[in-house]
DNA sequence: GGTTGTGAACCACTTCACAGCC
DNA sequence: GGCTGTGAAGTGGTTCACAACC
């Protein structure tokens, strides 16, 4: 028991699944949708990761932390393989998400292929400034950040944060007493949670800022 | 001389500095453009820690490989720390910096102010949309994509990367063609590159689709 | 007393090598 | 023969504990 064995769903597993592997997961469904597009049946470990830049034997063991679902000397099926991903990642249903903040970077997600294709819909949409309130972008109409708390009778668990730094740990925390248990931040600060939350924080400025650091000096000039 | 001691301008890298070590270099450096700017002069290493979310040791070390910055039983002066951190980077001058991809997501950037405050602009824009070359955003001009070889000429070494998947890779050769030595790669897309060149990837929809797999099921219902 | 800087211990993840299976 | 699944070895990064210093 205390090793940590369980059904859950369809699979098991086994231990402790590092963060890592899950990291992995869904870029491995992503390449199984793909190929499934070009109606391959069966793909093996350096297929995976020839195309995504991984090595064989890390493919094996992220699958392997979740059960067998692969054949020895043929390789993964492919239908099967992405039904278990999908099941895995609880990508199963569609997955209602909110999205606040609707400037710039926000209004990107209205109509995001990314998020469709792995069965994300935004359904919900915040702002704070009146001008945008009302406004209707592919058929969500943006309200006033102050009906964030309808999200949970609406069934919205997830969440876009799209707002500016300043304002992102209040709207974390309001959408925290929303019922909203996994965020993905945009907002270039540090957020902190209480510990049943998942936040997943992306800070695109950050990334450029360590490009340099690894470039050689600028030649000549 | 194998052991990798040597001076970079004007601090120490002692052995190999890790790669999640550069990753938080920027945080301290944005924590420290903040306190600065509000007047403080000493920060000691448990402040970078509560707000940044990161343990006093890890903070104390990560700046320890490039020399002893701190006094013990201080703390950090935040002018020098800014000034070296900016040195390591190597943001101390304006980062001239292409997008390619001038739609909703690559127009974001135009006027980003994460960026401009760390030390980035953009100098030039491409995108092969023929209605959208010749226009004007915050200043620059898109320019038709063939034009992306000017960049060597026009002294820009960095580049954003905002274009469909499909067209990430071919984007990106013509890049490295273009004398482009980094790229921050915001298409959902896996990129080779020669051993040169550095490449950061940011996938926005696969770092949501890690988002359920943590979630409890959701109740009742 | 307070805080840095750092070797050493610890932990997590990756890679390897090969047994097992088709 | 070919490919998966996995214990074991290797690697990289974090945390600890404390000596050194102000």
């Amino acid at each position: 028991m205390h090793k940590g064995n369980a059904i859950k769903g369809e699979y098991m597993r086994y231990h402790k699944v590092p963060d890592e592997t899950v990291k992995r997961l869904p870029l491995y469904l992503r390449y199984l949708q793909s190929i499934a597009r070009d109606g391959r049946n069966n793909v093996k470990s350096s297929e995976f990761a020839d195309s995504l830049g991984i090595n064989p034997p890390q493919v094996r063991k992220d699958l392997s932390f979740f059960g067998g679902f692969g054949t020895p000397g043929v390789g993964y099926n492919v239908k099967k393989l992405l039904h278990q991903l999908r099941n895995i990642l609880k990508l199963k249903k569609t997955n209602k998400t909110a999205l606040v903040g609707a400037g710039d970077l926000g209004s990107v997600f209205f109509d995001y292929s990314g998020f469709s294709q792995l069965g994300f819909e935004i359904v919900a949409a915040f702002d704070k400034d009146p001008i945008k309130i009302g406004t209707v972008k592919n058929g969500v109409t943006v309200e006033d950040i102050s009906k964030l708390k309808t999200l949970k009778r609406r069934g919205v668990r997830l969440a876009i944060v799209a707002v500016p730094a300043g304002a992102a740990q209040e709207t974390v925390d309001r959408l925290v007493e929303a019922g909203v248990v996994g965020i993905l931040n945009l907002a270039p600060s540090y957020i902190s949670v209480p510990k049943k939350i998942r936040v997943i924080s992306i800070d695109i400025a950050l990334d450029l800022a360590r490009l340099p650091y690894y470039l050689p000096l600028a030649s000549g000039k």
